[in-house]
RNA sequence: GGGCAGAUGGCAGAGCGGUCAAUUGCACCAGACUGUAAAUCUGGCGACCUUGGGUCUACGUAGGUUCAAAUCCUACUCUGCCCA
């Protein structure tokens, strides 16, 4: 096998769809460092072990000595991408897209390496692009061609709102690929419309058209529903290392062998092979390693397996100052914040879920405690409660 | 511009004058079991209280009818469809 092939083998590695080979084996041979395009919306604060199957491939191709153009959708955060969506987003405030922005970077670099990539906000092209560009932009698509988009077909027929705005989404990220003359541009695979976008608007203005590059959809924790915030499923990269052992290890058996696939490098039969429940601790360990390190990863496979292989009670629980000498303590649980509300922490107790050093609790009442103890209310949340006076 | 249909809890989606804090599914929480926070089964799932009971807030918004409204009426807002 070449060098060359070698290198088309990494690119073309878990990637769904390459338009087109051809282009892309063209662009590799003139030897020269590509311009390799990815951008993010930045609509909530933190990225996601499902963004990372895109970035882990961004960083195959600064290993391989392309430059990566990482932009910052400023600008098309406030339209909101109607991509695999089903119904239309809120409009997002400025001072939020912006803070998002900056959690955003520092995360990506988790990833990437800092002195090959660009960091570029399309806004700075797209408010000077003006009305006249955008009417311009608009004359490239037709409705038609817009509704043969998947998503907003469903809606269509459905007979859901799509906004006109949501229309024009896909043209301003199709001209982001103009504006910095993408090579290549990379995706999930509810991007292709988008990307695909990027091909013709680079066409319309005499640049060579990039090659797009889609990666699987990574689901979230649900196993059902793609990894996104606004499921509620997401792994966060920001998640505390304890969350995010946590939350891989409650991902069921068949969706563990999908997060193997997508976000390491393991040899999938081995992992076929091994107890399932060894396979999933080693990858949640594998994964917290790759953001917080080997140590880290470690001490928390060791914190789960004594909350929930051997039942203990961990080895560091978050405190609570206690000042009244005397507390009811469905009261205590609600105030510790072990329950959203008092109901909630009455409910906790009548079902048998509440634990006092280790002791069940069969009633709400009075307590008078004249030393700190441990509160626990289900198998995973536990609250030390000191006396202060 | 005209006509028709709709807006219900985190989501989907019942209810169409009192028995509705609202069927059901998903999500979520808990219990049992286990190989883990998998799977499965069971229970719970607005808030507050003097808790086998009571009070308050909630079915797009604002009013109205009624002893009583998510359910009827009016206006408004938003959405879909049809006509122009």
């Amino acid at each position: 096998m070449t060098m060359f092939d070698e290198t088309l083998k990494k690119i073309k590695r878990g990637a769904v769809e390459i338009i087109s080979e051809d282009e892309l084996v063209k662009k590799l041979s003139k030897n020269k460092s590509l311009r390799v395009k990815f951008g993010v919306d930045p609509t909530s604060p933190d990225l996601h072990l499902g963004h990372t199957v895109v970035l882990n491939k961004l960083k195959a191709f600064q290993d391989l000595g392309h430059k990566i153009i990482f932009i910052i959708g400023d600008f098309t955060a406030k339209i909101g991408d109607p991509s695999g969506r089903s119904d239309m987003r809120p409009m997002m405030d400025e001072k939020e897209i912006l803070k998002n922005a900056k959690t955003y970077i520092d995360q990506v670099f988790k990833i990437l390496d800092r002195s090959t990539t660009e960091v570029m906000y399309n806004s700075h092209w797209l408010y000077p692009l003006g009305v006249d560009g955008l009417l311009k932009l608009t004359r490239q698509t037709t409705v038609s061609r817009m509704l043969e988009r998947d998503d907003f077909d469903k809606r269509f027929k459905s007979r859901q709102p799509i906004s006109i705005l949501e229309f024009i989404y896909p043209l301003l990220q199709g001209y982001d690929s103009v504006a910095i003359n993408a090579d290549v541009e990379l995706g999930g695979t509810d991007q292709i419309f988008n990307l695909l976008m990027g091909r013709e608007l680079q066409r319309d203005s005499s640049q060579e058209p990039q090659v797009v590059i889609t990666m699987p959809l990574l689901e979230g924790t649900d196993g059902a529903k793609k990894m996104s915030k606004t499921y509620g499923n997401t792994i966060a990269l920001n998640d505390t290392p304890k969350d995010m052992f946590g939350k891989i290890m409650s991902v069921s058996d068949e969706m563990m062998h999908r997060y193997y696939e997508l976000l390491t490098s393991a040899a999938l039969p081995i992992i076929k092979k091994m107890h399932p429940r060894d396979a999933k601790a080693h990858l949640a360990a594998t994964i917290v390693e790759r953001y917080y390190g080997n140590e880290t990863a470690l001490r928390e496979k060791e914190k789960f397996d004594q909350v929930f292989k051997n039942k203990k009670i961990p080895s560091e629980i978050e405190e609570f100052n206690l000042t009244k000498k005397e507390v009811v303590l469905s009261d205590l649980i609600y105030d510790s914040g072990l329950a959203a509300s008092k109901s909630e922490a009455k409910r906790l107790i009548q079902q048998r879920a509440v634990k006092i050093d280790g002791h069940k609790v069969s009633e709400d009442k009075k307590i008078s405690p004249s030393s700190d103890f441990i509160v626990q209310s289900g198998k995973k949340n536990f609250r030390k409660i000191v006396i202060t006076k």
